[in-house]
DNA sequence: AAATTTTGCTGGCATATGCCCCTAAACCGT
DNA sequence: ACGGTTTAGGGGCATATGCCAGCAAAATTT
């Protein structure tokens, strides 16, 4: 099987299968892994406006704000107006998202390590780094270019 | 940007740059990425079952199932019986499939060789050499196990 | 041969992602 | 200050993906 000499088709294939195995392993935490990466992107930056968050997860800012809907239904997120900008809106863990956040980050620790064990550390790393030059604004640049 | 340290977070960021771009580059044949993915998949094996079909492409068969549905509609793609399996139902390109296909092929081909450009072409073959691990029944089972 | 289990799909529901269009607010050049 | 442009979000629409429940047919067991 996979046969398609097409990068694309290749790396969502691998996307699908780690998404199985750490929604799997995240399971229990009621998170999926897309909700926990933006619960932990919130986390890190304490408070941000949609546009910046979206720009970290590299994802269209549509794409965004439908994916916050469910979190902040649950009362994981806690959105308020930009004192400063009047256009914009500021999202930060709510109580019960920085509880769930701490579960959920025990699973993907394992999930973690699991998948650094399988693939092998070095492996993991360069596999990381190539998949964030990919991830680069640099890097679509550079393919428009061409 | 670019900082939690999940790798599958990791891939999603570059997974959805790289789908940015294949669409783009796709976009005047009408086809998504995935779509494109799907067809080419097809013609490689003539004809097949979704349930194959949906394995090659590491997809959930209800997925895949619901991802024929716009091909289908659009008379891309045609669907019958298994003759040999009364539950199973095979799916084949249909003439304008065929066409659809073809056109999207070069659109694919100028995208596939600007990522390789850019990347770099022995990064892309050690790259898609991981993703291809990464996506084997091979490594889910190794990951389960640990 | 009948009952049980397995297998292939579909349909419903929910999240994931992206595009386009629209509105409001901030910015900017004159 | 004013009008045009850019920027931040929201809403609608469509595809992408996955889980689960349900149905029908094949395979297996008794």
């Amino acid at each position: 099987m996979i046969a398609t000499a097409c990068s694309n088709a290749a790396i969502r294939r691998a996307t699908r299968q780690m998404g199985q195995l750490y929604d799997a392993a995240l399971r229990d935490s009621g998170l999926r892994a897309t909700q926990y990466t933006i619960l932990a992107t919130i986390e890190r930056y304490g408070s941000l406006g949609l546009g910046a968050l979206a720009a970290d997860l590299v994802m269209d800012r549509s794409a965004l704000s439908h994916s916050l809907g469910p979190l902040i239904a649950q009362n994981l997120l806690r959105t308020m107006a930009d004192p400063a900008d009047g256009r914009g809106r500021r999202v930060t863990l709510s109580a019960k998202g920085t509880r769930t956040l701490e579960k959920a980050r025990e699973l993907w620790a394992v999930a973690e390590q699991k998948f650094g064990a399988t693939l092998g550390l070095a492996a993991a790393a360069e596999l990381r780094r190539q998949l964030d030059h990919i991830a680069s604004l640099d890097f679509a640049q550079e393919f428009a270019k061409r």
